[in-house]
DNA sequence: TGTTGATCATGC
DNA sequence: GCATGATCAACA
């Protein structure tokens, strides 16, 4: 089924809507490719599956999945009441040369222009193999998540301009937050100090919060 | 029990 | 180290 990249909106989305209701097992046997047996490892394994099936090429690029269809290619991992598990990592801060960043030109608005959703079943009680893939959501933000995307963003990013990241915590921001994204805490990365000069902190990255995903997902489904 | 901060794998 | 794919697990 996979591997090729689909050439059109259409190709994608039929290959997504074929995955929904197979179980990640179900995928990996025809991909041929390993079913582990917890995440903990494997943090990323079931998004690669599903990247894998639908062709996705983007690898470790800042850009879409799907370039040539201005599409990024989310898994998002539910709870047996079809509520998301985890927030959603978006794409990593830029923490330097911020001068004149706005948001239509941030990676963060065009990862987010427009999203393939696939739910996952991801409770831990279900074995990794057993668990399902859902109806794929093709989504774009309406006027007013736009909005509030964008008021998150410009807060935060305002800050890291002003050389406050270090005093940016994971409670700001309505639907964007701020969190670490790093392999450890020892990673290292350069920053806008407190006196406009360079500083060593961790990397950062933008998140999507559950209750924001939650509520997309009840929007369109229910 | 939900969230925040920390962490794991991989490719280049 | 940075960017991708995320989930783990301690703590409020």
């Amino acid at each position: 089924m996979p591997q090729t990249s689909p050439q059109t909106l259409d190709e994608l989305l039929d290959r997504a809507a074929a995955m929904a209701g197979l179980s990640l097992g179900e995928i990996a046997t025809q991909l041929s490719v390993e079913v582990p047996a917890d995440l903990k490892r494997h943090k990323g394994w079931g998004g690669q599956l599903l990247e894998l099936w639908l062709g996705a090429t983007a690898g470790s690029r800042p850009e879409p999945d799907f370039p040539h269809l201005g599409v990024e290619l989310k898994s998002l991992p539910i709870d047996e009441q079809g509520k998301p598990l985890e927030s959603t990592y978006i794409c990593v801060c830029p923490l330097t040369g911020l001068k004149g960043l706005r948001w239509q030109d941030s990676v963060v608005f065009h990862k987010l222009s427009r999203v393939l959703w696939i739910p996952v079943e991801g409770s831990r009680a279900i074995p990794v193999a057993e668990r399902r893939v859902g109806m794929p959501l093709l989504w774009t933000p309406d006027d007013h998540e736009m909005a509030v995307l964008r008021r998150d963003w410009e807060e935060l990013m305002e800050q890291v301009a002003l050389g406050q990241v270090e005093q940016i915590t994971a409670h700001q921001g309505e639907y964007l937050q701020l969190r670490p994204k790093a392999a450890n805490r020892r990673v290292l990365t350069e920053a806008i100090g407190p006196e406009g000069d360079k500083i060593q902190t961790l990397p950062r990255g933008f998140y999507l919060r559950s209750r924001f995903t939650a509520r997309l997902l009840a929007q369109h489904y229910l």
